[in-house]
DNA sequence: GCACCAAAAGTTATCTTATCACATTCGGGT
DNA sequence: ACCCGAATGTGATAAGATAACTTTTGGTGC
């Protein structure tokens, strides 16, 4: 993620984001041969699209890139590099979009809470821990076993709130 | 919402849901003729078939039945209703099943947390308040203006945790 | 009652998102 | 070279959602 104090704030902030993505790419690929798993070229390149901006594509626009660049141009061809990166925790699906974004520090907290600026459409993650503690101890007075958790907010990053449409 | 100690526990657990239902409906039927808004048969038996169970039902569910009951069978018909319950409150729309469940509680709190059972598959609102302050305070640490918050968790239910299957 | 108007309901068509089923190719192990 | 399972490619189709336009309904002023 970019260098500054706090990730959130650094995400939506300008930033050397080839370093960003060049990390996360790194980061991805060491990952996937710690697990034994191929980062075949269709999924190389689904990652590295996707790591282009801090937005969420659809995997029609994926789709679009991947057969643009003489991959298959069916959408089964988007939809398996994504659930390969979704599976592998590189990228997270956005609910709340039906969209997909890449996953900025493979490995770390992987169930993050989602950010996503409507004015310019990046996507932060945040924490999910503290909130989903607190999801799981309202739920577990009701005595409901949570196994998986969706948290996205869409709001206005502090970027955009200064103003700063540049 | 159910009689029971707990309101979660009471939405998953065996219990009057004529009277849950009937309620509900009731209070829904008050609150728009508050606002001035109209309940017509289409919006009203919309509601009655979402209230039904405890269950998110998608669009198409809907408007098989409404099709069925005489209204008409296209798209827009079960979209309208569902769209016009969501923003007066009476409905919640669940981002991870593209369903629509009915409020138990229309004017309470009215941005709560969901509770998926994957189990029995019914849902239960939560008290949201606690933690989208939690998110909020994450995300304002960061500069990111939380408008609004989507919190919705897959689990078990204390009913079928119990091998509650009958 | 009647003309009028806006809201609501109906209909056709289309768009977006996602999955199925099956054929072909690729890459490592023998 | 042969085998096998994983990965890819393709055509078809399912599932979810909206656009654009017409007709009906229900209330308002006359
Ligand atoms: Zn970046
Ligand atoms: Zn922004
Ligand atoms: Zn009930
Ligand atoms: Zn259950």
């Amino acid at each position: 993620m970019p260098q500054s104090s706090n990730p959130i704030a650094a995400t939506f902030a300008p930033h050397d984001h080839q370093e960003c993505a060049h990390r996360a790419l790194d980061e991805a690929a060491a990952r996937l041969a710690e697990q034994g798993a191929r980062l075949t070229p269709v999924r190389r390149r689904t990652l590295e699209i996707l790591l282009e901006s801090h937005r969420a594509l659809g995997a029609y626009e994926v789709l679009d890139r991947l057969a643009a660049e003489g991959f298959g141009r069916q959408p089964p061809v988007a939809y398996r590099a994504l659930e390969f990166l979704v599976s592998h925790g590189m990228v997270h699906r956005l609910q709340r979009l039906n969209a997909f974004t890449a996953c900025l520090h493979p490995g770390d907290d992987h169930h993050p809470a989602f950010l996503i600026c409507r004015s310019c459409d990046k996507v932060a993650e945040a924490a999910g821990v503290p909130i989903r503690d607190s999801l799981t101890e309202i739920a577990g007075r009701g005595g409901f076993q949570v196994e998986r958790a969706t948290i996205e907010a869409v709001g206005l990053c502090a970027t955009c709130a200064a103003g700063g449409a540049e």
